[in-house]
RNA sequence: GGCCCGUUCGUCUAUCGGUUAGGACAUCUGGUUUUCAACCAGGCAAGAGGGGUUCGACUCCCCUACGGGCUGCCA
């Protein structure tokens, strides 16, 4: 019997969610979700200065709308600062962590000269080893982790494989602050042990850190968590993903009118792989992901495959969903909700609108002929398609109209009929169609729009236009 | 500077010592079509460089180049 899995994504709050910090979160979502295990939401809040409450409020709101939800409340890392200092105290009980007294200008003389001889800028305390009884009375002091000097750590990373970190490259890391508050790397690995993780998927920034957490590790005595490094998110021309790439932040790809369902898609496929698995629900991808199908490498963002993707999950995704969350893009995009009857021909088009279609402006743009309203105002290349013989057959199309019953079928040979008539192919016909219902040259088929809008909105746009 | 990680088509990747190095996106060509798409068929396109190990290396080892990360009383 295995224990149950535990991952967790732990953002600090000081600024918005940054892509790669949303998928770092899917993929520990992913592999607590694909096997019963429970996933975590922890708030790196420690630094003061830096975290705000509007960024917690926006990393929430990038992980909600991505579709990742979390097990149990928010913990608050700033919260269970009294704990972390009991760990120190505790690690001071056990000898396994000792108070410096030195101050930041001795620590600074210490590196300068040990850089200036041209060794590691490894500062090794004089407290380390000190008489208690030779402590300063009253004097502040930090609470350092006795690291072992010799020897090495190893990290049995299942993305990076075996990691040999010597540990005279590592230093005596302090774990409380002389003001009694812990730092990041003590409080990660209580939280981590007391919430009980058994799995740490985040970026490859922090494969070195993870030797020094390891050492809190073992120093507690506790079970080291099963680690998992994955390479960090890079822009189109392989540099680290900034601001200059453009959206970096979750929900800029939201107001921009990306589907969550492919961005979700996406983002598992960017730096994983099982075989030649490309399009997939949520539910089949926690089906497959696992750590080792998690590739080495830093990934580059590609906007083309990302909209092809969201392509398959628009046609994939069922109506009332799309619609809702089409809604939900509009007022994240800032932009005018639909109306009432809107919502009643969007519904009725959605079908044939979200087969070839990546993004909601996408769908929009195409739903424009639903969108607008009499009278329909033409571009100028619609403008060209009505000349006066066009009008005039559009004006001739119309009481046939009346009277046909309102499926493609009974419409179908009532619009080839009066091609031939005319003398022109169907072409010709609907381009003076397209025109009028709805401005412009470029639209879905001329059968789709007269069965969306109805005939009665459809004898009068043919009308508007044939005069 | 030191330490750690990485490098297969333009991009995401498969391969886990023996393959015509496969798939997807992009791109190009053709087909289909009432326009744009979508769709269908096909084409182009890759192991950073150099040494080893081996009967045989994209796969293992070393060096170099390039990219990234860490090196804080930040997280």
């Amino acid at each position: 019997m295995s224990a149950q899995v535990v991952t967790r994504f732990a953002p600090s709050p000081t600024g918005y969610l940054h892509i790669g910090g949303g998928r770092t979160a899917l993929f520990n979502w992913l592999y607590a979700r694909g096997r019963g295990g429970k996933f975590l939401l922890r708030i790196e809040d420690t630094d003061r200065e830096r975290s705000t409450p509007e960024a917690m409020a926006a990393i929430l709101r990038g992980l909600t709308w991505l579709g990742l939800d979390w097990d149990g409340d928010v913990v608050s890392q700033f919260a269970r600062k009294d704990r972390h200092a009991e760990v120190a105290h505790e690690m001071l009980v056990r000898g396994t962590a000792y108070k410096c007294f030195s101050t930041q200008e001795e620590i600074a003389a210490f590196r300068a000269a040990e850089e200036a001889a041209g060794r590691y800028p490894v500062f090794l305390s004089p407290w380390r080893d000190a008489d208690p009884a030779t402590h300063p009375e009253g004097a502040p002091y930090v609470i350092r982790m006795k690291a072992p000097r010799t020897g090495e750590t190893i990290i049995d990373d299942q993305v990076q494989g075996r990691v040999v970190i010597r540990n005279e490259t590592l230093d005596d890391m302090i774990v409380l602050r002389s003001d009694g508050t812990p730092v990041y790397m003590l409080a990660v690995v209580v939280d981590d042990h007391d919430m009980g993780v058994t799995h740490v998927i985040r970026g490859d920034d922090h494969l070195n850190n993870a030797a020094r957490q390891q050492m809190v590790y073992d120093a507690m005595g506790w079970q080291v968590p099963v680690w998992a490094h994955i390479p960090l998110i890079h822009g189109p021309d392989g540099k680290k993903l900034s601001k200059r790439h453009g959206a970096t932040g979750v929900e800029e790809y939201q107001a921009m009118g990306y589907p969550a369902a492919g961005m979700r898609n996406y983002l598992t496929r960017l730096g994983w792989a099982h075989g030649d698995a490309e399009i997939f629900t949520s539910e089949e991808a926690m089906k497959m992901f696992d750590l080792s199908g998690i590739g080495r490498a830093p990934a580059r963002l590609d906007f083309k495959k990302l909209e092809n993707t969201c392509g398959h999950h628009m046609a994939m995704a069922e109506d009332a969903a799309l619609l809702h969350e089409l809604r939900a893009y509009l007022a994240a995009a800032g932009r005018e909700p639909l109306s009432e009857a809107q919502n009643v021909l969007m519904q009725r088009a959605l079908p044939f609108l979200k087969s070839s279609v990546r993004t909601f402006p996408e769908l929009l743009d195409k739903a424009s002929f639903l969108m607008a309203s009499r009278p329909i105002m033409q571009d100028s290349k619609a403008a060209e398609a009505l000349d006066t013989v066009s009008r005039g057959i559009l004006k001739s199309l119309t009481p046939r109209l009346q009277t046909a019953s309102w499926t493609k079928e009974a419409l179908e040979p009532i619009l080839t009929e009066i091609a031939a008539e005319n003398g022109i192919g169907f072409g010709k016909l609907a381009a003076p169609l397209r025109a009028a219902l709805a401005g412009r040259t470029v639209t879905p088929s001329v059968y789709d729009m007269m069965l969306t809008i109805g005939r009665e909105e459809t004898v009068a746009r043919l009308m508007d236009a044939s005069q």
